[in-house]
Parts: structure tokens; sequence; C-alpha cells
RNA sequence: GGGCGCGUAGCUCAGCGGGAGAGCACUGCCUUGACAUGGCAGGGGCCACAGGUUCAAUCCCUGUCGCGCCCACCA
């Protein structure tokens, strides 16, 4: 016997088990099923399951579990992404925590080992934890990004683009992190609002004592770095200004004032300091004017004048060396305070506004970054972007929603070198090894390098390998053909590229989506996926973004361990619309729950009632209008579910299966069922039975992916199949019912009749242990044969002491009901309260007058009898004969009662 | 500055050209042998606002307001 209760702390972890140790995870590229492929967005190695995970994963387990059951060879993908930046600071915090020596002095190697020992003892945590949720991914393909054959794999491309030219050296600005000391690219990038100041400082004009010119900056310790003024060339003010020198104050270096369409003549004064190295714009125009670019700031962004000595003082007056000197070292923020300071006392700060403005900071290292001129690896996204644009342009990969494209096409139209070295440790160093002449000499391996240095050098030459590690979405763009074997041509790789749906939310289109399509065409010679699923971000109950310091994190494993995984999964499938953010709480994970419950409940029922699975059961001749009419509602909620299930629809998957289960096998069916059920051995009751069997059988397959653990557990229990089985149950397919639209009518009927019985029976405050003959005026005899067959069900639902046709006159303190052509009297033996009643009669008279008001004047217009589809305006007539028809019911039965 | 999304019952949302829906919450009744994590019944809505298109608009178009997000180098 079941438990009177569903306990999931016990049954989920044992079924699991159950799975995973069969093989049901498993992937068979020996099948000759179709495969279906999903590969899982890698998390982060450090990583441990958040809300968001639990949203995205288990929207792939539903999609992987689903096309399981319809017999394809379904892969999901597992692995981990080694996430340089943020494992490395993971490691580092650590290492500082339990006293250590911190990287630096460790050493590179030592570093690196202490990493993977890391990994090796808590790397694991999320895969657990994938496991608690119940994600069906094929563990012992479970793929690493550092691991060697992903690194291999990235060798392979890094030297092959580097050899087609799309991978390339240059020095220009970059996005220079001084917490992490690295660059980064733009995406890493977060611009952050900030109330500042505007200075105005004024720049003497060389040779001409007091007279000046005014720049204004947000940013004055930069002015170190001066080498020019910029005006717009049609700037009336400063024309006569162009092509003269202004002296740079405390620096005295002689600057050019010059003229570029750059400087915005609205903006600040209209005239703008130049400082090549850094500033994005101003290295621009110290190009367009071949400016020198001094860099003023060291790797931590503190003053460094080692570019700037030989400007020191290069003309007198406004020069002060001893006080620049004395910024040496110093912090960028330090710096600034004391500039000001020190315009501020020679009488040069014109004036300080306070301005609001984006600062750009890193959003690992969370401070702000620095634009700094260093030489990087760039790929050549422009050229990889192309044919990526033209397969979502095309339709090869479609967005679901489609507006993501927008967003998708937008920024690959427009999109920037993509800096892929960074000045970390762990990472994928850069197969790049530079002889004693700084010749780059790019290979898989240093063999290869030094191979190739011998035939440039004539002879073995020191080589030593390029410092800087791989961007981490180098790695995990390759991750849907490195994770099957590529460069090897393995059969995985063959049969499981490409992929088929890539599940993933829209933070990281850019970072991800947008390179695994350019690495993926450029190298597989075709898409990675057709169809990208971009869900929303999970929030908490108030629509607020879960974050550490607003402290509204919600812990997914918390909810499995309070409700149970089935419950946490059911509640994301339900709350997840397309384009639409999941609130989620833990009173909406209980909420949910409760679906969970109903149906363990009604399972309970089932087997108490001897419910059990009966594989000679063919729907097809079930001969009662009941188990017709189950059947048929059963195919048509099979139906709503798949369609639901292909259109990404998993709202209304969870809506389909929740509105069937509920209210109409429990609520009706099994109400109906109870009578057929307690007689014992007819042939009816054997029908209703195996029925029963039969549409819940259906329901756990149809419930299976997103609640895979009750719904297994009772498909073991009732012995549907070998346990563990249901995981690879066929996928329900709608079978044909006999004579379906019949029993549809006839039972639609009983339903609305025993629902207007009660309706009326608690309007009228009849106690439920009231037995009440329910009496048919003016029915057909259709109508009262069908009241006769199902007298039992109506009387024991409707708690009525008889179902009959209305013999002579309506009794004494009656109330009525209209259905149809009928109207349903109950006498009520004068307990009713008759001016209640006669409201309650008005109330339904007054609605049906209402809607026969609203098709009247339609019908009346002529335009729309002309213009309208012939059968709208049929079907208002219907509509109004319906009401007119009720409408007179319920005035004669108003008269009646007075 | 550019772009996207959203404003429908108290809350969370579905519907998106012809009858305003669900879940939760609320109210009343019910411990009826699966389920009180339940059953039955009920109340509750100028579908943000203003124009337009249409025979017909919650739904399509334009604009306004409000909320959220993304992108952008602005001094």
């Amino acid at each position: 016997m079941l438990d009177k209760t569903y306990d999931p702390a016990e049954i989920e972890p044992r079924l699991y088990e159950g799975w995973e140790s069969s093989g049901a995870f498993a992937a068979d590229p020996a099948s000759s099923a179709p495969p279906f492929t999903i590969m899982i967005p890698p998390p982060n190695v450090t990583g441990s399951l958040h809300m968001g995970h639990a949203l995205t994963f288990t929207v792939q387990d539903v999609l992987i579990r689903w096309r399981r059951m319809q017999g394809r060879d379904a892969l999901w993908q597992p692995g981990t992404d080694h996430a340089g930046i943020a494992t490395q600071m993971v490691v580092e915090r650590l290492l500082a925590e339990q006293g250590n020596v911190d990287r630096r002095a460790m050493g590179r190697e030592a570093f690196i080992e202490r990493v993977w020992q890391w990994k090796a003892e808590s790397g694991g945590t999320i895969t657990r934890q994938l496991r608690r949720l119940g994600a069906s991914l094929d563990w012992p393909r479970e793929r690493f990004t550092m691991d060697d054959g992903l690194s291999r794999a990235v060798r392979e491309v890094f030297v092959t683009l580097y050899r087609q030219g799309l991978i390339y050296r240059d020095r220009r600005l970059v996005n220079w992190d001084p917490k992490l000391q690295t660059a980064i690219s733009d995406l890493e990038v977060e611009n952050q609002e900030i109330r500042g100041s505007l200075w105005h400082i004024r720049y003497p004009i060389e040779g001409e004592p007091d007279r000046f010119i005014t720049v204004a900056t947000t940013r004055p310790e930069t002015m170190l770095g001066d080498t020019a003024v910029a005006v717009h060339p049609e700037d009336a003010r400063y024309r006569a200004l162009v092509g003269k020198f202004a002296v740079l104050p405390l620096v005295g270096r002689r600057i050019p004032i010059v003229a570029d369409e750059y400087s915005d003549p609205e903006k600040g004064t209209g005239a703008v300091k130049i400082t090549p190295a850094h500033d994005f714009n101003d290295f621009e125009v110290g190009r367009r004017h071949d400016l020198p670019m001094p860099t003023i700031l060291d790797r931590e962004a503190r003053v460094s004048l080692a570019e700037i000595e030989d400007a020191l003082a290069m003309v007198d007056g406004v020069a002060d060396p001893t006080f620049v000197r004395s910024l040496d070292g110093k912090d960028r923020y330090v710096a600034r305070r004391a500039i000001v300071a020190k315009l501020e006392e020679l009488g040069l700060l014109e004036k300080t506004d306070p301005h609001t403005l984006q600062v750009p900071h890193g959003d690992r290292g969370g401070v702000p970054i620095e634009p700094r001129l260093t030489t990087q690896w760039y790929a050549n996204a422009e050229v990889l972007a192309k044919p990526a644009i033209e397969a979502v342009e095309t339709g090869r990969t479609q967005f679901v929603p489609k507006q993501w494209e927008n967003t998708f096409f937008a920024w690959m139209r427009d999109i920037q070198p993509w800096c892929i070295s960074r000045q970390l440790w762990w990472g994928h160093r850069i197969p790049a090894w530079y002889g004693p002449d700084g010749t780059v000499f790019v290979a898989h391996s240093e063999d290869g390098a030094r191979a190739q240095a011998r035939e440039k050098y004539g002879r073995d030459e020191p080589l030593t390998q390029d410092e800087d590690v791989l961007d981490t979405w180098f790695s995990s763009g390759l991750w849907p053909f490195s994770t099957l074997g590529w460069p090897e041509k393995t059969p995985e790789l063959a049969r499981y590229y490409p992929g088929d749906v890539l599940v993933t939310g829209f933070d990281i289109i850019f970072f991800w989506v947008a390179r695994m399509m350019m690495q993926g065409i450029h190298f597989m010679g075709d898409v990675p996926f057709h169809t990208i699923y971009i869900h929303g971000l999970v929030r908490d109950e108030r629509g607020q973004k879960m974050s550490k310091s607003k402290g509204n994190i919600i812990d997914p494993l918390e909810l499995i361990g309070q409700y149970g995984a089935d419950a946490l999964r059911f509640t994301i499938c339900a709350l997840t619309g397309p384009g639409r953010d999941v609130k989620l709480g833990a009173s909406r994970v209980q909420d949910h729950r409760s679906f969970v419950t109903k149906l363990w409940n009604a399972a309970r029922f089932c087997e108490m009632n001897g419910i059990a699975p009966d594989a000679s059961f063919d729907p097809s001749r079930a001969s009662l209008p009941l188990t017709r009419w189950i059947l048929d509602a059963t195919n048509t909620a099979v139906a709503e579910a798949t369609a639901a299930l292909e259109a990404y629809r998993f709202d209304e998957f969870a809506g389909a299966c929740y509105r069937f289960t509920w209210n109409t096998f429990c609520d009706w069916f099994l109400e109906f069922a109870k009578p057929a059920l307690a007689e014992g051995d007819t042939a009816a009751a054997a029908e209703v039975r195996a029925t029963a069997s039969h549409v819940l059988g259906v329901l756990l397959r149809l419930l299976h992916p997103a609640i895979p653990f009750v719904t297994e557990e009772l498909w073991d229990h009732f012995g549907y199949g070998a346990p563990c089985s249901l995981i690879r149950a066929a996928w329900p397919i709608p079978a044909p019912v006999t004579d379906a639209a019949a029993a549809r009518v006839e039972l639609d009927w009983v339903v609305r009749l025993i629902g207007a019985v009660r309706s009326v029976r608690s309007e009228m405050n009849v106690p439920p242990s009231a037995m009440v003959p329910i009496l048919l005026r003016d029915a057909t005899p259709e109508t009262l044969a069908r009241a006769a067959r199902w007298s039992d069900t109506i009387r024991r639902l409707a708690r009525a002491s008889e179902v009959q046709a209305l013999a002579g006159d309506m009794p004494k303190g009656s109330a009525q009901a209209v259905l149809d052509e009928a109207t349903v009297v109950l006498p009520l033996a004068g307990a009713i309260d008759v001016a209640a009643e006669h409201a309650r009669l008005a109330k339904e008279r007054d609605k049906a007058l209402n809607e026969i008001g609203k098709v009247v004047k339609k019908l009346g217009n002529a335009d729309f009898v002309r213009r309208a589809p012939e059968e709208v305006v049929a079907e208002n007539r219907d509509r109004l004969a319906t009401f007119q028809a009720e409408v007179a019911r319920l005035e004669a039965a108003l008269r009646w009662i007075g």
C-alpha cells in the first residue's frame, strides 16, 4: 500500500540512484533512433546550485526527458567550466583565509597545482546538487573545460585561427581591471552611475600671460597624461586658438590645441583635454593627430611618472615638478584630490560642478576599470560573426522567443575585436612562444614552436611561452563540439553535432551563445543548435533580483529539502512563460506541492479500489459513455501537453496537466467512477477499472518530464513497468475513441446538471445533509432517459433523493435552474426564502439579458451581418436564441415564484 | 541617446481581433471511507490612458504616462 503521505526525502534519492545506476540517462551512439541533444551550459566549477540554475536545468531536464520518452536517443551533455577569474579568486581567498602565502609568492606552477587540488576536493558540489534536482545528465560523459581533450581542442582552434589570420596581437587600449590586474572584455565591464564632479581647469596659453583655455573633466588626475586640447573645428569661440599651444599645468608639458570633430561644443566648455593612453575616445584623437601617448597609471592604477619624466617642466611657469613627483606611486584617487587642491591653490580651478556620470567597473573585481595601453591577443570577431548572423537571418538557428534575435543582431553587427588574452594563471595558457628577438611562434606544443624557431633561426634558441591565458569564453565557445571529442572524428561528434536546443538566459547571449555560434560554424561548418530557448531571470516574490547584498536569495536545495524536487520543478514549469522573469518564493512552491500531493492521493484511491495495470486494455474498445468520455478527455490533454512542449510553453504544459489531473480526472472522473468501482465484478466495473488504470498510466507518463520522482514512484509501485522504467516509457499519443462526441455531450450534461443543482443548493443554504428531489420540467425524452441512466451518480454528487420528470404541478416552494431545454426544479418544501430565490433568478435573468443586449446590437448592425464571416454571424444568432430561451424559462420561473 | 519587454481580479500571471480566464488570497457551507496539502459554492475586473484602423479592439497601429531591462565613449 502507498503511504498516506508522499515522502520525497526518502523517495527521490533512491529513484535517482536507480536511474543513474541502470544507465537510464545514457545516450547511445550506436542507436538507430534519431538523436536529441542538449549541451548543458557548463556551470562554474566553483558554483553551487542557485535558483537560476534550478530554472534552466529544470527546463532542460523537462525537454530531455520528454524527447527520451518519445524514443529519441537523448544526450544531455554534462560538464563544468573552469571559470578563470572566478576560480582563481576563490582559491586566492582560500589561501588568504588559511594564512598561506599569496599566489605570487607561491609561484605559478604551485598555484595552479593548488587550484587543481581545490577542484578535486570541492569541484563536485554542483554536480551533486544537479542530481538532487533530478537532472538526467549522461554523467559518464562529464567534461571539464580544462581537461586534456578540451585543452587540445582549445589549442587546435587557437593555432588554426592564428594561421588563418583571425587571431593576432595588437597594442591598443583595453579595459584593465586594477584589482585583478588583467585585461577584461567589454562585456565584463558594468557601468555604474556615480555622483561625481565636473572640474573646470584652466590651461594657460603658451606665451600669452593671463590667457587660458578652460577644459572640463571628470578625471582631473589623468591630466598628467594629457598631450593635447581638442576643440571643434567649427567652434567660433576657439578657432583662433587652434594651432597654438597650451601649457599643461603642474607638468609643464607643451601641448597643441587641435581641431577635432570629437570635441562637442555643447559639452563642458567645448574644449576637451586629450589623454590618449587613458581614454578610448582620446586614444582615437591621439591617433588622428599623432600625439604622444604616455601611460601615467601602473597596473594597480597608481600614478607612475616614468613615461612623462621627459615632459616635466618642458615649459616653465605653471610647472611644479616637485609636486608632480610627490604623486608618484599614489593611488589614482589620492592623486586626484591632491591635484584638485593644488590647482585650486594656483587659481587654475575655475569651478567645480556636481555631475553624475557612468563609471565603468569590472564585473568580477568590482572596482573602476582603467583603459590601459597594452599588447594583447585578439580574435577577429567581425569575420567570425558574419556567418553566425546569416545563420539566424536565414532561420537555421532560431531564437525562442523570437525577439531575442534583435538583441543578437544588434551586438553581432557591431561586434568589436575580441580580446582573448587574460593576465591570469588559471586557464588555458596561450600556445605562443617568443624567440630572443621577440618573434612569435604559435603551435600546438612547445616542440612545435621549437621546430618553427629552428627553421627561422637555423639553430636552437631559447623560447619563452606567453604568460597569458585565454578568456574563459574562448573555451566554452567550443563546448558543443569539444565535448564530443573534436578534433578527433568520433562517432559522438558525427551523431550529436549539431545539437538541438540550447537553453539559457539572455544575460549570456553575447558572452557564450554568440561565441558558440561563431566558433561552431567556423570549425564544424554548421550551427551548433537549431533552437536557442531563452528563459527569464529568477526573481524573489516581490520581483526583486536576488542578490547576496539584498539578502533575498532563495536556496533551491532548501526548497527541495522542504517540499521535494518535484514541487520545485513543477513550480518552475508553471511559472516559466515566454519572455517573462520568474517570480518565485517558498509559498509558490508550497502551492504547487499540493498538486504532487493530489496526484499521490488520487493514485492511492486507485490502489484502494483495485486499479492495476492491464496491458490488454484497448481504449478503442471502451463501450461506456463514462470511459469513452475520460479517454477522449485524456486524448485532449495529451495533445495539449505535447503541443505546449513543442512550443516551449512550459507554463501551458504544466497548466494542461494540472487541469486534466485535478479538474477532470479527480474532480469528475473518479467521483463518477466510485459506484462502478464499489460494484465489484460486473463487466462495466471491469471496464471502468481498466480505464482508470490506463488513464493513470497516461497521466504518469505525461507528468514525468516535470515531476519525475513521484511519477516514477507510482509507476513502479503499480507495476506499470519494471522499477525505474517510467523514464524510458513511451510518451503517450492520442488513441481513437469510439463515439467520443456522444460521450462528451452526455457527460457534459451530467456535469452541468450537478453543477446547477449544487449552485442552487449552496445559494439557498440547503444543508448538505438534506436530500432533495431533482425534478425536470419540459425535458425531452432524450434528456429524461439520460437522467435515468445517470440517476445514481447525480443523486450522489448532487445529494438528491431522486431524479425524474416533473409530473403535474410544480410543488410549492421550489427553487429552479435552467439547463438547456429543461428547467431543473428543486422542491424545497417551503424551506426556501422566496425573496432570496427571486433575487437569484432575477440575477441569472439579468445576466442573460445583458448578453442578449450585446448580441442584438451586433446583429442589428447591417455592416456586421454583411462583412463579418458567416460562421461568426451564425454563432451569434445561435447565442441569441440560446439566451432568449434561457430568459423565457427564467421569466417563467420568476412568475411562478411570484 | 538607441533598443527591448511589461502595465488584465487583492497578489502572481495566461489570453492577444468576434462570449473577460487560471492559481493563490478572500467569503459561506462541508471532518461524505483518496486527499482539510481536501470538497462544494460564491464575491471581485472603465483588460494603464488618449487617439486611430476595423462591421467588431483587452488583443492591431500611433502617441502619452508608469515600471523594468539591455546597449552606447561622452568631457
